[in-house]
RNA sequence: UCAGAUGGCUGGAUGGCCGCUUGCGAACGUGGCUGCGUGGGGUGUACUCCGCGCAAAGCGCGUUGGUGAGAGGAAAGUCCGGGCUCCACGGAAACACGGUGACGGAUAACAUCCGCCGGGGGUAACCCCAGGGAAAGCGCCACAGAAAUUAUACCGCCCGUCUGCGCUGCAUGUUGCAGCUAUGCCGGGGCAAGCCUUGGAAAGGGCCUGCUGCGGCGGAGCCCGAAGGGGCGAAGACGAGUAAGGUUGAAAAGGUGCGGUAAGAGCGCACCGCGGGUCUGGCAACAGAAUCGGCAUGGCAAGCCCCACCGGGAGCAAGACCAAAUAGGGACGGCACGUAAUCCGUUUCCGGAUAGCCGUCCGGGUAGGUCGCGAGAGGCAGUCGGUAACGGCUGUCCCAGAGGAAUGGUCAUCUAUCCGCCUUCGGGCGGGGGACAGAACCCGGCUUAGAGGCCGUCUGACGCA
RNA sequence: UGGGGGAUCGUCUAACGGUAGGACUGCAGACUCUGACUCUGCCUAUCAAGGUUCGAAUCCUUGUCCCCCAG
């Protein structure tokens, strides 16, 4: 398997559609994945963004958040990642005191998890798309939060 | 040596692995722009539109590897001043609003900086000050206090005139009577101080003075005078003088002393303070000197205000260019309609406009993209002018340009330094480990945050020579 | 990033530069057999630091935090 490309996440509108999506947290960050949109999505690409809040600290620190997910980005995601997918890796107060292999396990760790889930949630989706317009308002109600 | 004052510089180092942005030149790829050739259309040259092919010279994009560069003194807060951009505007002035405020200079400009003056603090080095005007006007000065701004109403002091001489009760026309009390006299008591008595001390006794209160007499101004009357004292009323004093207050009308006066007063004098003009020094703010005035002007302008000076407004999300989808606009042509509907021209005739569909073209403009955007009030070195801020000249260097936002992630070693233990006081061992903080158009300042380290200069105290 | 506004008891709000007041809440007491209502009393605050002033919540400067607008 290759290395995948990793392009930047730049709209606010992809952060919050990666926030609707799938989340699982460990205690040196935050991830959140969704589906790359369709005009977006190219083959042999996943697209990331970071997030830090002012929760995190001064602009000093949130730039040091920034850059150590960046970094685990690039050593964990271009490797164990799935094409045409979102991740968008938001920083906690931990992120700037985790030691640097605690947190490439969290992120290992917690990117298994998550595709796991939205792989189901996507199998589900598909599922439904098939069996058509019958009962699809119970299918909504149960599924669409994820 | 200790304690301080002040100015400048610096803001961890090295290496391994993996990364980011960008400049330069190279190779490869692409074929967007350009170039060359060619076909067709508008319209024959020119010009322009659509298409095809070639090339690798230039511009551009992508990949690879090479090489160079890559956060700060505050990049921060956004408190001032400018550049730059757009908008408005004929010039200038005035008004309004906002800002600044000793003086001279520096500067593109400033609320900044330098020098100097004045005031305050400190033994000193040195530090701090929004530091114009309160005799242009308005306003405010709570409480307290006689009085808070025209100073004079009040208390008090002093002079004059007049009334008039304790209180209570009863009667009453003036007035009288009774009682009580103060001052006064006599007697004795207590307390305190002094003297004598004693060789000395204590106790006791005596004398005198003062205070206190008891009993009695006397009894309303007191003194002089035989009397009329005069003088003194105290009270009240009225009039005049006075601003010395009046418990307050943050602040009280020049201060202190002597003289002077009925009492007082800058009423007079000396010193200090204040003010006016003059002279001297200084560019000036201002300082000094003698002189004159006897003193007038309480504070607050970071209350309104007055004076002088400055300011057109908005801000790189400024602004410029390219420009999809969708919706809508305009022009032209075609179809439908041109019978009908609505509106306008008063009405008929007639003329014009609007409403439908299709095609072509045009412009505005959103998403998005590109530029603005890094050679500058630039850095460094030298030299000259200037007390300095700063300026002139010469040489040299090119020194960040991101855009969910690069300038790093991680590991190791060292080091300033901190903590603990041991110590032969030389040091050794173990552990922690760099303060404040991240460019967002640029520049000059200010303010705020902040561990340390280095280099000067100066002051005071102590010690030694 | 730029522009504008604000901060007062636990909460909501007043206060010409002169004792920080009111309402609700809380606590205690009274009333009641008990609770509620009512009455009485108490507690509690000027965002922080400087400056002007005799005196600052108010005026000025600096900082902290919050809100709004442009996008």
């Amino acid at each position: 398997m290759g290395r995948l490309l990793a392009d930047h996440l730049r709209k606010r509108a992809d952060f919050l559609r990666a926030q609707k999506g799938v989340r699982r947290s460990a205690a040196g960050l935050t991830l959140e994945i969704c589906a790359t949109p369709q005009p977006a999505a190219q083959d042999g690409h996943i697209r990331v963004g970071f997030t830090a809040s002012r929760k995190v600290g001064g602009a000093v620190e949130r730039n040091r958040a920034k850059r150590r997910l960046r970094a685990a980005a690039q050593a964990i995601l271009t490797e164990q990642g799935i094409e045409r997918t979102d991740y968008v890796l938001v920083a906690r107060t931990a992120t700037l005191t985790r030691p640097y292999d605690e947190l490439l396990k969290d992120l290992a760790q917690i990117l298994a998890a998550a595709h796991v889930k939205l792989a189901s949630q996507t199998a589900k989706l598909a599922a439904l798309a098939q069996e058509g317009a019958g009962d699809g308002d119970d299918a909504k109600r149960s599924d669409v939060r994820g």
